[in-house]
DNA sequence: TTTTCGCTCACCCGAAAGGATGAATCGATG
DNA sequence: CATCGATTCATCCTTTCGGGTGAGCGAAAA
């Protein structure tokens, strides 16, 4: 709910901005009508001369928005479980918080350590982990983890 | 060098279909001008109708420029081993290719088979490996190793 | 209430991985 | 040529993993 009213406000924002800078713009070709162009140059001279100028504010604009699109996108890699894969393959919480550990490089023991659980505990997680990933190696659980999107 | 070829006959295009899409919209200017609005509507209509039509055209081009960037970023994510790291941690070919292979699951006897190494030599490299890399675990190595881009 | 399921722990055994050390070969480099 | 580093292989030993089995416990579902 906060973020879709930061994100309201944000685009109002921009639309203050891109108005002002608009109005700017147009004062801006008054004075020039005014000051030199309108009797020396033709018609087209100045239409093109505007043109030029909003194709360029265009493009400024575009890139503007776009930008900040890819900005939102590339600040936020946040990974999501699958919980698709998960429940598909019914890995248990218990199982994917293993897992987590394994794939971050630490041995049952320490996986046991962290968890507050009896080595034995952390072996039978992982042997049921390797069933239903249908893997034979820890290496290789990592790797099936990462491709189905159940570890970062 | 072919790919600096291609990618200025690609710009040379784009400037091509920019120009005639540009002078498209002069003449529908003029087609307007003559037809409709010149005579009828005020000078600063005129101008407003203009600018708008250009700066539509500004973020067009603008979004095509960067979207096309954008797609060659997305459909180029190619690997390239950080040489740095490597010479660095003074890895050698043969150490790295067993990191690659040991990152895809394998064991060591399946190392050894796919090098057509003994395992023995294969152990010897995973220590040296684990050393360099100043891992204790197989694990660890995997991650250390995509952490310093040494593999994908 | 009985069953089911997830979580916990234990024991045993074999396979794989890791640590330490020594040594032979081969190409490059001084 | 002699030396150095990369590569290859070996042996011995310890630790860790992985597989199999059994079992207790507590919460939720039937």
């Amino acid at each position: 709910m906060i973020l879709i009213i930061h994100t309201i406000f944000v685009w109002m924002r921009k639309g203050i901005i891109y108005g002002l800078a608009l109005a700017a713009l147009f004062f801006v070709l008054r004075w020039i009508e005014y000051k030199f162009v309108i009797r020396e140059f033709s018609r087209e001279f100045y239409i093109g001369l505007i043109a030029v100028i909003f194709v360029v504010v265009g493009v400024w604009a575009g890139r503007k928005l776009t930008t900040t699109k890819r900005i939102v996108k590339e600040t936020a890699p946040l990974f999501v479980v699958n919980q698709e894969n998960l429940s598909r393959l019914e890995i248990s919480k218990r199982e994917l918080e293993v897992l987590d550990l394994m794939a971050q490089g630490l041995s049952n023991q320490q996986i046991a350590d962290r968890l507050a659980l009896s080595l034995n505990t952390v072996k039978t997680h992982t042997s049921n982990l390797f069933i239903r990933l249908d893997v034979k190696r820890r290496t290789q659980a990592i790797q099936k983890g990462k491709d189905l999107k159940l570890i970062p």
